[in-house]
RNA sequence: GGGGACGUAGUUCAGUUUGGUUAGAACGCCGGCCUGUCACGUCGGAGGUCGCGGGUUCGAACCCCGUCGUCCCCGCCA
């Protein structure tokens, strides 16, 4: 290696030292890691980011630092010179990088002492998240979740150097901007200078990425932070990062190689794997039928199947869906884990309770039928099911879910699909299966609101082929959408946007958004269209998560430097936390809640 | 907004089912000894508002009510 990181106080990091440096003489700098006292001889283990190197510290060679040595203690930061040597015959550490070698001190400088840790950072043990987001500056002082971070740092300088190479353009946008009625909360910034008005941090940037399609970038991306203010999950912070990117003059087809390239970039530099490319596709209509979600995990094979209409009389658990009545169902052949009768009831009600559909199932062999459903199967349907599921069926259990329309017989098996897989141990921990969806639907019915809401946003450009379809049936209008999906998470989506005027206001005019309304919300996203807007689209993809997903890591906290609990709040900074009196008066605020009072 | 789990030394946990003497263990911490350790060893020591508040009881870590915090899930997140 380089001197790289060489400075006043270190010529090499702890961790690169090796075999190959032995007899040189070396300047190193970090924390104590354990201290093993023998007296009159010491070992220190130091560490740094690169790793730990073992100081070696002798009364015989150096008796003015023994005493030193005995006085420091873990986590103190330490200034050690000396000699790289071979460790002696039988004392070489293969648990460690650095084993081979250690460092005969000959001076050493406490730099900085440390309170005792108030949890162990070495040990595997799980502490409590509430103290490690306290002291996260200590909990990232941990090798585990430094890797993260640092291969965090690889895999964006991968994708920055792969964008850059495809003529991509790095621009950064605001974050203070106006409110867009879109998805999610706004996070809201009262403004002084304008008492009376926010502005809003961004959901993400995507108007101004389309502005930026129309002023001629033509190719552009961005690590773009993105704020929603709604309620967490383990992958979902209340900012995050998007790798956003948005292309001119181009279709679906110009679009989808580069997220794929960006992908596999990635994926290259985090686990050392070339991922195959193309992604398979699969349109909506597609991943609904046969997996019961827009976001199907691959790694498990089963698959859902239609019951035939003219057999969906015959199942008995249709009775009283009325008309439109669909019924679907999920076989299971034996060899994915077999299901008790109690097991499979308590799928079934489960499933039953959260989706509003019917549910039962019935154990299927070659021979005949048993279970619930199993002596109203009717022998075309039972040679159906069988055909469906090929050689190895065993005692195959057959999940039906009847609902009052496919899609929602459909979504039910989905789940269940998902937790029978997970509870079979039939999820392959390591696999990466990637998959674009295709062809969603353009808009969806908001039971709530009665009306039509986009299914993506109100810029996704409707499918050519459907344009007509916009006013007269505007459920079967598809749209250009798209999402890249991993292991059954959503990692990005993205869309051809309408570039055309008369198309957006078409669009707006579906969506309920009138001439005005569209004025005052999107005036100048329309004046911008009207000044020669080339055909563009793009994609964001969730970087976290993706990090998260190929880190093999359980949460996005520990490929977040900084991360919220699941309240929202920073543990650390004590944010968020009351404003002062001033700060209220100067944005002309008035406090009305009656929770924490502001600060005085 | 709703459901679930957890909360006891600095840390990780046991103890709560069935209320009963002084709340234990391991690691860490402090002090002594130790020249080949690397989970060092060894001898000794300190360390507790059982999350908080209220209730039941002769008596509460344990039972009840409330509350706070963390985590997971549903709703929500185009």
């Amino acid at each position: 290696m380089e001197t790289y990181g060489s400075t006043r106080y270190r010529t090499r990091y702890c961790g690169d030292l090796g075999v190959a440096d032995i007899g040189t003489e070396v300047k190193v700098a970090g924390w104590t890691d354990v201290i093993r006292s023998h007296g009159n001889l010491v070992f220190i283990d130091l560490r740094d980011r690169s790793g730990v190197i073992q100081l070696r510290l002798d009364a015989k060679e150096a008796p003015q630092f023994l005493e030193m040595a005995d006085t420091a203690r873990r986590g103190w930061v330490l200034n050690a010179h000396g000699t790289v040597i071979a460790r002696p015959e039988g004392m070489v550490n293969p648990k460690l990088a650095t084993g081979g070698v250690e460092i005969n001190v000959q001076d050493f400088v406490i730099l900085g002492q440390s309170e005792p840790y108030p949890f162990p950072l070495s040990s595997a043990a799980e502490i409590d998240e509430s103290l490690r987001l306290r002291y996260r500056y200590l909990d990232l002082r941990r090798p585990a979740l430094q890797q993260n971070l640092i291969r965090r740092h690889h895999m964006t300088q991968a994708a920055r150097a792969f964008l850059d190479r495809v003529g991509f353009i790095e621009v950064e946008t605001p974050f203070l901007i106006g409110t867009t009625p879109e998805g999610a909360r706004d996070f809201l910034v009262p403004s002084r200078m304008q008492r009376g008005s926010c502005y809003a941090l961004p959901q993400s940037p995507q108007l101004m990425k389309q502005m930026l399609m129309v002023a001629g970038f033509d190719r552009y991306y961005q690590f773009a932070r993105c704020m929603r203010d709604e309620d967490l999950r383990a992958d979902r912070q209340p900012e995050f990062t998007q790798i956003d990117l948005e292309m001119s003059y181009v279709g679906l087809d110009d679009i989808i190689p580069i997220g794929e390239g960006v992908v596999a970039e990635i994926a290259k530099v985090a686990r050392g794997i070339e991922l195959p490319l193309p992604f398979p596709r699969m349109s909506w209509l597609q991943a609904m039928e046969n997996y019961g979600t827009d976001k199907p995990d691959l790694r498990v094979s089963l698959a859902i199947h239609g019951v035939p209409p003219e057999f969906t009389e015959t199942v008995p658990i249709t009775k009283d869906l009325g008309p439109g009545v669909s019924a679907r169902y999920l076989p299971v052949p034996a060899a994915f884990g077999s299901l008790s009768r109690s097991a499979a009831d308590r799928l079934v009600e489960n499933a039953g309770k959260e989706s509003g559909c019917k549910v039962s199932w019935l154990k299927l062999t070659a021979e005949g039928a048993s279970g619930p459903l199993g002596k109203s199967l009717v022998a075309p349907l039972r040679e159906h099911m069988l055909a469906s599921l090929g050689e190895d069926r065993g005692e195959a259990v057959v999940f039906v879910a009847a609902g009052k329309n496919w899609v929602s017989a459909a979504k039910c098996l989905g789940s269940l699909r998902g937790v029978i897989a997970e509870q079979c141990g039939a999820v392959d921990r390591n696999a990466l299966k990637f998959l674009w969806v295709t062809e969603f639907p353009l808009l969806e019915w908001d039971e709530e609101q009665d009306c039509w809401v986009p299914a993506h946003h109100p810029f996704t450009s409707p499918l050519e082929e459907d344009l007509p379809l916009l006013e007269s049936a505007p459920a079967r209008v598809r749209s250009t959408a798209y999402d890249m999906v991993l292991n059954g998470t959503e990692l990005s989506s993205g869309s051809i946007r309408i570039h055309d005027r008369e198309v957006q206001k078409r669009v707006f005019g579906v969506l309920g958004i009138g001439e005005e309304e569209a004025r005052a919300k999107f005036g100048f996203l329309l004046e911008a269209l009207s000044y020669g807007a080339p055909p563009h689209g793009g994609m964001a993809i969730g970087y976290d998560r993706l990090v998260m997903l190929l880190l093999g890591a359980a949460s996005l906290r520990e490929v977040i430097a900084f991360p919220k609990t699941s309240s929202g709040k920073d543990l650390m900074f004590g944010a968020p936390s009351p404003p002062n009196k001033q700060q209220l008066s100067d944005l002309g605020l008035k406090w009305i809640s009656d929770a924490p009072k502001p600060v005085l």
